[in-house]
DNA sequence: AGGATTCCCAAACGACCGTTTGTTTGTGAC
DNA sequence: GTCACAAACAAACGGTCGTTTGGGAATCCT
C-alpha cells in the first residue's frame, strides 16, 4: 500500500512537472491533454487516474510556484539584521527561485489568470501575503530611519516586485550574471533610491 | 489595393480592437473566433472577409502595441537635455503607453510568443530596437559623467524595462498615482541609482 | 438601369477538445 | 495461488475549434 501509494504520487509528481514545462512554453490554454499524454508516454484519458481535471493540474503548478515564493520570502523577513539586509534577503531568493524554478515561477505569475474563481482567490491571497512581507520590511526601514520618511511604501513595494517577477520574460541559462547577482544588484540599486 | 485598402477599413479595425481585449483577458489560446464574432455581432465565419486567419489578427494586435513603444521611445531618445531627461522621458512614455494601451501592451508582452517563427522574428527585431535605445540612453550617460563609469549598461537597461513591462500586471484605472507620476518616480529611482 | 463589389449568413469541413467508460494488464498482499 | 486494486488502454462521448464555401442582400460606380 505505501509502495503502490507512493508510486501513485510519484506518477503525479511526474505529471505536475510536465505540466509545468508545458504550461510554461505553450500557456495552459495551447496546451492539450494529448500534449501531456505525450510527455508521460500516455493516453491522454489515462491521466484521469491520477488528476481530476485539467484545472487541478494549473492549480498545483501555480501553488507550488507560491509556495515556494512565499517560503523564501519568510526566510528573508525573519533575518537579523537592517532593512536593507532583509530587503536584499528578499530579492535574492526572489530571483534565485524564479531562476531555478523557472518553468512553475511562469506559470505563476502568467497563466494564474485562467483559474476558476475559488482557486485564484486562494492564490492571490498568497501573492498578497507576499506583497505584505515587501511592505512591511520597507516600513521598518522608515521606521527605524534607515529608509526616507517619505517614501512612498506602496510604490516602493511595486518596484521591488516588478524587478523581480520580470525575471522568468529575460533571464536565460549561462548569462553573464548568476540569479544572486542579479538580486543583488537590484537590492543594491534600489535600496539607493530609498535610503535616507 | 485590395489588400492595403482593407487593412484599413474600420470594420478590420474594429475587429483588431475587440481582439486586443479579448485576447488581453482570455489570452490568444483562450479566445475563439466565436468570440470575437460575438463581440462584433457576426457569425464567425464572417470575420474572414476581414482578415486571413487568427494569426493575422495576433500579428495586427502586437505589431500596434510594438509601434507605439517604438515612437514614444524614438521622441525620448530625440530630446535634448540630460541622459537622466531622456531616461525620464522615455519612461513617463513607456508608462503612459502601457496604461492608456492596456489591452494592446499585454498583448504585446505576454501574447507574442504564441506567433508563428516569421512574424514573430519582425516582433522580436522591434523588441531588441527598444531596448538598444534604452542602452544608447544609459551609454550616453556614462560617457558624459552623468553615470558611475562602472555602471553595467546591459542590467541598468533590464532594470528599466523590467520596470516598466510590469504595469500592466497591477495597474488598474483610478489608483492614486497617475501613470506620468508613476513613470517619473521610476525614472527618480533608477536614476538615484545610477548617478556618478 | 446594370454590373461589380462588399459584407454577411448559413452550413459544412475535418480535426481536435476535455472527459468518461468498460476492460485488460501487471503487481503486491494475504 | 488467488485476490484486490491501481495503472493504462482503446474507444467513444458531445462539443468546439479555425477555416472554407456558396449564395443573398445591399451599396457603389458608371
Amino acid at each position: 500500500m505505501a509502495l503502490a501509494e507512493r508510486a501513485r504520487t510519484a506518477r503525479r509528481a511526474e505529471l505536475v512537472s510536465a505540466a509545468a514545462r508545458l504550461f510554461s512554453e505553450r500557456g495552459y490554454h495551447g496546451t492539450s491533454m494529448q500534449h501531456l499524454g505525450d510527455a508521460l508516454g500516455l493516453q491522454r484519458g489515462s491521466l484521469y487516474a491520477h488528476i481530476g481535471s485539467k484545472q487541478d493540474l494549473l492549480f498545483d503548478v501555480v501553488e507550488e510556484g507560491a509556495d515556494r515564493f512565499l517560503d523564501r520570502g519568510a526566510q528573508a523577513e525573519s533575518l537579523d539584521g537592517t532593512a536593507a539586509d532583509r530587503l536584499r534577503a528578499l530579492l535574492v531568493g526572489h530571483v534565485e527561485t524564479a531562476t531555478q524554478h523557472l518553468d512553475a515561477s511562469t506559470v505563476f505569475l502568467n497563466e494564474w489568470r485562467y483559474l476558476e474563481p475559488e482557486p485564484r482567490s486562494a492564490i492571490q491571497a498568497k501573492r498578497d501575503r507576499y506583497e505584505s512581507m515587501v511592505r512591511s520590511i520597507v516600513e521598518d526601514g522608515i521606521a527605524t530611519g534607515e529608509f526616507r520618511p517619505d517614501a512612498d511604501v506602496r510604490f516602493a513595494a511595486t518596484l521591488i516586485l516588478s524587478a523581480g517577477n520580470w525575471v522568468y520574460a529575460w533571464y536565460r541559462e549561462g548569462g553573464e550574471l548568476t540569479p544572486t547577482e542579479i538580486g543583488n544588484r537590484f537590492a543594491e540599486l534600489i535600496t539607493k533610491g530609498l535610503e535616507a
